[in-house]
DNA sequence: CTGTATTATGAAATCGGTTTCATAAAAATC
DNA sequence: GATTTTTATGAAACCGATTTCATAATACAG
């Protein structure tokens, strides 16, 4: 590989000639410019990324840390991270963490050695230190889909309560009144904000939501097929659920369809995230989209904007998406 | 951040100590050694990756090259590199090319701008001279999941022929007669070798594959829908269906379940890859396995180990998966 | 035509490590 | 106890860029 040595002697100029060239940096003269240009294409002269991160301190990487890759929701975002972080000229590090606190440790440590320019976290396991361990830093972040409960840390997510709302708000619309909610894991705030937004919706319509029809889950298809089996056998009144993300109310509908039970003919079911598998699942999921797009852009953006016009807290408005899994009561 | 220098000069030895006692390269005095690492302690010292990887022309990353990150498959890759590249001590770059050649080409430009130590390619567009660049280059590079006609280039890949094998043999095994098979992008090797496998196989057991029963897919979803509305529309006669991927048979699982046709009842649906949705969708999709996280572990392995026992071109075994697909006849 | 302002350029320091080479100190040999 | 061998260490070069500062070359003003 050519260096900038390379293209200096070849052009007949000093490397800092040809550095004023590659980044505009100053004015050259035409002549010099074209030499060291031709130079340049000879050699095939590519700049050294760790020699200008090394002097510039920045390593022009942005850091990903997610729980699990193979998540259909986790995969979109990191798909649209990496789309806004390559347009504003970042490579993206991508790291799986498997909610493992140490792993999660052991990453931002290394992360920041190679003077990463900020570091966004998937829901991050809130076991873990990561968030103060970053703020000690002064290296940017951000976190998304997953904050801490009434700490001072820059995060993105999407409005959990006005989530609850709108599905609350459209199961009623259509009728239904013994309705259950499945919620994700009880010691995340999404979990409890979604339900909180659920809850007060019903309530505000006269229509209680009984205790032994919130049904704890976590996130996973594998639950959502248990506790399907569980309405089955011990709640067979309810005419609508609510589980609070996609895979739960795909693994529902899973259990239901081979146990014979119709959708939305017998029951009901209603999700949210909006997975591609949503729209795919016979019948397609009714559900809350979170705008995960958006959500990516702006983490990116944040990082990568100066200091001062840096958000702290964002908070994103849901939006339904109506398909064929929830009928009329 | 505290630098090798302030190490030194708090523990009054020169750097080129403190570095022997960080890479062991060298024996150090035990006394010495002992200051040392609590000076590294003290000012909780972190080595620059950038200015070591300057000087030893490694970045300690692998590049990973990926067509849509959010692709089931796909991000299940991805998730087996990250996880054997951090194993051994490496950081993975992930990119999404969307099937761009020129977004390729540039990836490839600035990723080995980066001295990363290696690039994997998953399904590279057959377009792009990816390939011949990164040889040119003379960084390792492997091609998972798409090979290159009669290149050269090293690959890992499943044994594309015997999943055609593997795929007729279980449906004679089941007594179907009319089958169809609905292919990939006929201009990847990938979609050639698994007809080619069915084919033969088939024939073997004097079973003709009528040429209009092989119907031209690209591996997505929404062709599984098209080819399937196709088939109900023009081919009754089908009995079994072997889809060469599993998003083109739940895709059409999908339209034949809205047109109340029964699987396996009706028709029985044959895929490939063994996605999670795989399992989840209903009726459960049997389909013919890739050993995908072996291919991954071996991608890696190749990348990382010297010149001498890097292989050149693999290709692993493919397994049978049964579930509900498919019906006897 | 001289003196000043401007522009283009190069030499050298720097970023934070590793590595080579020389040498001082300690240990082993006779 | 002198000589050789071994071990531990530091000084300095190096990796490949950027950046500061000094200066040569040119343009401009009077």
């Amino acid at each position: 590989m050519a260096s900038i040595n390379d293209v200096a002697r070849l052009a007949g100029v000093s490397k800092a000639t040809v550095s004023r060239v590659l980044n505009r940096t100053a004015p050259v003269h035409k002549q010099t410019e074209k030499r060291v240009n031709k130079a340049i294409r000879l050699l095939q002269y590519k700049p050294n990324l760790l020699a200008k991160g090394l002097k510039q301190k920045s390593g022009r990487l942005i850091g990903l840390l997610v729980p699990d890759i193979n998540h259909p929701t986790y995969s979109l975002i990191v798909k649209h991270v990496e789309s806004y972080a390559r347009a504003a000229g970042f490579h993206l590090v991508l790291a799986n963490t498997g909610n493992n606190p140490d792993e999660e440790a052991r990453l931002i440590d290394n992360l920041l050695c190679r003077n990463v320019d900020g570091i966004i976290f998937l829901r991050v396991s809130n076991k873990s230190l990561a968030a103060e361990r970053m703020a000690q830093s002064g290296v940017p972040f951000v976190l998304i889909d997953r904050a801490y409960e009434h700490s001072p840390f820059p995060f993105v997510m999407s409005d959990n309560y006005m989530a609850g709302v709108l599905a609350a708000r459209y199961l009623i619309s259509k009728g239904h009144h013994k309705i259950a909610c499945v919620t994700g894991p009880p010691d995340i705030s999404a979990s409890i904000q979604r339900l909180a937004g659920f809850q007060d919706t019903l309530k505000q319509n006269d229509i209680a939501l009984d205790p032994d029809h919130v049904l704890e889950g976590d996130f996973s298809f594998e639950c959502g097929r248990r506790i399907a089996r569980d309405i089955l056998d011990t709640l067979p009144e309810i005419s609508a659920i609510w589980a609070q993300n996609d895979p739960m109310a795909i693994g529902m509908m899973h259990t239901f369809l081979k146990n014979r039970i119709r959708i939305p003919g017998d029951i009901s079911i209603m999700g949210m995230d909006d997975i591609e598998l949503a729209a795919l699942f016979v019948p397609g999921l009714t559900t809350v989209r979170q705008p995960f797009e958006k959500m990516c852009e702006l983490a990116v953006q944040n990082l990568i904007s100066s200091d001062s016009d840096r958000f702290s807290q964002l908070l994103l408005m849901p939006e339904l998406v109506e398909r064929d899994s929830v009928g009329t009561c």
